[in-house]
DNA sequence: CCAGACGTTGTT
DNA sequence: GTCTGG
DNA sequence: CCAGACGTTGTT
DNA sequence: GTCTGG
């Protein structure tokens, strides 16, 4: 799963955020670049609301580092496998279930991307028909591409060699609904989407089975999604070009 | 006991 | 074909 | 994810 | 830090 973010939070924020304490320019994101330009790999900030500041937007480093991490080598390594947390074991993995309870947060988007994996039939040698694989990758959005919230956990991390603090997060995965199902379908998974109603709830104090009751799939029927071009990691001329999450033709290939 | 892992997706 | 780096 | 490399000796 | 596997 890919995320970005980008500016107009600041719009959608204003009815959740009484008192918007943030500069969106300190928020370093790549806005308009799809998360696998930088790559997660590099652990880029993502735009976070915690319940010890509910009414500003932070930045976090994408990829949780736990407290027991011992140097920068060592981070980076755990930080390459936390970006994303299955919400069904958040309570069982060491990782995160020092940090589910108390640390759970907001993480700003304005959509997504996953890679549909298709295949099809073409003319191959002889009478033979061969098999062509082709990947498509979609932009997953809220009607009028308003920015929404996913469920995060964080850890505050110390280095031990400067004594700098960390704040690094991991985005909550649930099962797929049916439109994600569909696009997302090699790995039936999707981010725990927190509607509106519940940015406070998820905020507030809960009991761990109050957690693991809202880590659930978003309904079908409010997502949308269309396929957007795909995306040279180095092509720096989209680095904060609009045309990522544009809608792309792929060739209809008579897909069966 | 001690050493080593600690994680997810198909890259996010 | 498969791995690595961005 | 996608693009690009993918190898060795120390010169032939 | 804490759990698991040997």
């Amino acid at each position: 799963m890919c995320y970005f973010t980008s500016k107009p939070y600041e719009s959608a924020l204003k009815e959740f955020f009484i008192s918007v304490a943030y500069n969106i320019e300190e928020w370093q994101l790549g806005a308009y670049f799809p998360a696998n330009i930088e790559s997660g790999f590099s652990h880029k900030l993502m735009a976070v609301t915690t319940a010890e500041k509910p009414h500003t937007v932070g930045t976090a480093i994408w990829g949780l580092v736990p407290h027991w991490a011992r140097t920068s080598d060592e981070a980076k390594q755990i930080a390459d496998m936390t970006l994303n947390a299955v919400g069904e074991e958040i309570f069982n993995k060491p990782s995160y279930k020092n940090y589910v309870g108390s640390n759970r947060c907001l993480v700003w988007v304005d959509g997504f991307y996953e890679w549909q994996h298709l295949e099809y039939k073409v003319p191959g040698k002889g009478s033979r028909m061969r098999t062509e694989k082709e990947k498509r990758t979609h932009f997953i959005y809220m009607p009028g591409q308003q920015p929404f919230a996913l469920g995060g956990v964080y850890s505050l991390w110390e280095r031990p060699d400067n004594g700098h603090i960390y704040h690094t997060v991991s985005i909550i995965t649930t099962a797929a609904n049916t439109l994600m199902a569909e696009i997302h379908n090699s790995k039936q998974r999707m981010p725990f989407v927190v509607q509106r109603d519940d940015w406070e709830h998820w905020l507030s104090p809960l009991q761990r089975e109050e957690i693991q009751a809202m880590i659930r799939p978003l309904p079908d029927g409010i997502l949308q999604a269309h396929p957007v071009m795909k995306v040279n990691p180095r092509d720096l001329e989209l680095y904060n070009n609009p045309q990522v999450k544009e809608p792309y033709a792929y060739p209809d290939r008579g897909l069966f």
